[in-house]
DNA sequence: CGGAAGTTTGAAGATACTCAAGCGCAGTGG
DNA sequence: CCACTGCGCTTGAGTATCTTCAAACTTCCG
């Protein structure tokens, strides 16, 4: 197989491992051609590069094919928040289609790659292809509701409660992937995590050892394993029947 | 005029004082008018009564015409917390689209009245004019960043420049629709308030104080003036050149 | 006009933060 | 292969901000 057929078979949504996780989701096979052609190019991502930054003119939409990131803003004095982590099969990039600008940065955590969508032309498609349209505004829904969660998070819990929360997300999205439900490799500092969370890393840090102390988890530093999932969910803000 | 035809021009897009604000903005005459019989219904929604609840069915966004909304989400164990105040032109009911289902409770915080625009139909009118399709486009990722900046304010902002923060975005949103750019009534109660901005009453109340003993505000229960919009402003994470 | 709801203010207390020091792993170069 | 260096993580002590609890006052609505 030559190198380029290679390349092409790869890209292709259709044959994406991904395809049920990510834009393709729900296309009828003729429909998800079109959606091959639209994404033409991939880009790779190094450690630590970033996809885009604040005020960069925005173009295209960003689908997570391997890798993982981090969204975040920046006030002009230096402190700034996390405002998510995405992996494969996840959208970056909404923040930049109301202004034509890019308002966050998108960071590589690891390594990475991410299929290039031209927001253009994912319009013109959509005009003619009722599921690709409809996927498209529950995927910028999802965002909405999901930030809702993280508003709910940063206004009203404590920082057991928001911890817990975020192992609990992040492992089900790892298992959703076909990853272990109850083990998981940090990709992010407990800066990063403390950024989200609305945490100092101090505090992140001595929250993980309480968890450790009390036997729901066990910490190897980026290495977590969850022990009680049980006790974990108790601490969410969902205990009672109410 | 007949109340039939007065309601007809009453309703219409093209004939509303919001049209620059809300769903028209840049739509071209005839566009305007296919909008025009799409938005076929107005709903009037008493003081503390919901336009929508959480686990509703969805089927429409909303267009607020006048009064006032507050957003939440509720945790099963009573937190609750406030995503946002909308006033007249913001559209309300995003939320709603990912699972066809409300995600939170929209309530009335005076009396108001909204356009109903079914959602159905608002994708298939997207479909043929473009100028909508990106318009409604831009309302979700607008959404998207503002919830970006509640998240920074949430996580990384003390209580003064929260309220700062907050006064400053109501009274520009305000201004923007023809009122004063330094004197508001607050439609929310201090509890409101407190759950937008992840802290208590007591704190909401306290830091009014503060502000007032400092000369920046006048405050007179609902009723606020804005003093010192540049002292308030320097409260705000944009100080320094950086 | 009366009662309920909302607001203000005080004092005490808790959670998370700041500052600081030491540890450990990872990557690099000798 | 091992030592070194840097970055990230952990843990402790003291502190600050915000919360909790409580009481009194004001406004609004029926």
């Amino acid at each position: 197989m030559s190198d380029a057929l290679r390349a092409t078979i790869k890209v292709a949504c259709s044959n994406c491992n991904l395809r049920e996780l990510c834009m393709p989701m729900g296309l009828l096979p003729q429909e998800l051609e079109r959606l091959d052609n639209l994404v033409a190019t991939r880009r790779k991502i190094k450690r630590g590069a970033t996809l885009f930054r604040t005020g960069e003119a925005f173009g295209s939409l960003f689908a997570v094919r391997t890798g993982f990131f981090k969204t975040c803003v920046t006030s002009e004095d230096g402190r700034d928040q996390v405002t998510g982590f995405q992996m494969a099969g996840e959208i970056i990039g909404l923040d930049g289609i109301v202004n034509d600008r890019h308002t966050c940065d998108a960071v590589a955590l690891e390594d990475a790659e991410v299929c290039v969508m031209p927001f253009e032309r994912l319009g013109e498609l959509s005009r003619e292809v009722g599921a690709l349209q409809h996927h498209l505004h529950r995927v910028m829904s999802r965002e909405i509701v999901r930030e809702h969660g993280v508003m709910l998070l940063l206004g009203t819990m404590h920082a057991e409660e928001r911890l817990a929360a975020f192992l609990l997300n992040l492992v089900q999205r790892l298992h959703a992937r076909g990853f272990s439900g109850s083990e998981l490799v940090l990709r992010m500092t407990r800066q990063e995590i403390g950024s989200y969370l609305g945490l100092k890393l101090e505090t992140v840090s001595r929250t993980f050892s309480r968890f450790a102390d009390q036997g729901l988890i066990d910490v190897r530093h980026r290495h977590v394993r969850i022990l009680d999932v049980d006790a974990l969910k108790a601490l969410l803000p969902q205990p009672g029947v109410a």
